[in-house]
DNA sequence: ACGGTTGTACGATGGTTGTCGAAAGAGAGG
DNA sequence: CCTCTCTTTCGACAACCATCGTACAACCGT
């Protein structure tokens, strides 16, 4: 068995989202990347984020947006693959996401520029 | 000038919103709360919120919500009104509040049931 | 078996946050 | 003026959180 006596890797069940939990992870600057990082690639390994953090700082990341239902994870010999639960997110909070990466997207696109 | 000398009452320009202080901002229960009244009830006083908390808490969270551009208050006499900025939102972030603001409606509608 | 790669676990740390109570300001009405 | 109501400010406190370094575990080459 690959690598599972280190961690359950427990993933919620669809009715056990929690909107506010789903909120306050990607309320989060790094953790917004990564979303927006999958939903442009469907799947990805943990090191392949164009983020600047420590692997130990990635590794919490990914946990706050595992237990709120946001990513997936799967084994694969040393490799651990990462991918968004679209579906799953759209069927318990419809639009939510793609609205959100959306006006995420067009937020960076256009940043505020500060005034004077 | 009414209780103008308290605070100057900021409220950010629309340009200025920034997604993830949205997202903080809602993902706490007590403001979701806030918002969800308000997206029923165009605007109210500070007091006639259906949420438990102490009257400096009720202070705290409107701060949070209006500093991050989701309600705009003004003062009345001894009352300060309280109003979502639906439009100020939906032309920073189109469709985002009304999604949220329905899932959350949804959630609460049907509430998982703890396993076993 | 050995080293390299990949990612996790743990402990620590500084900053943020939600909560409250006590005190006070500002207005309305007597 | 005095009091009552509504809301804020301040200070405090416990809990949470993002971050990191270090150590370690699992896997894959060779």
């Amino acid at each position: 068995m690959p690598r599972s006596q280190r961690r359950a890797l427990t993933h919620p069940d669809v009715d056990e989202f929690d909107l506010l939990d789903v909120l306050h992870a990607l309320s989060d600057p790094t953790r917004m990347t990564i979303v927006r990082t999958l939903h442009a690639d469907p799947e990805r390994a943990c090191g392949t984020f164009p983020v600047d953090v420590a692997p130990s700082t990635l590794t919490h990341h990914f946990r706050v947006l595992r237990e709120a239902g946001v990513i997936r994870q799967r084994e694969d010999g040393n490799r651990r693959w990462t991918a968004l639960r679209l579906d799953d997110l759209d069927a318990r909070f419809p639009g939510v996401l793609d609205a959100l990466v959306t006006a995420y997207e067009r937020q960076l696109g256009a940043p505020s520029p500060q005034p004077q």
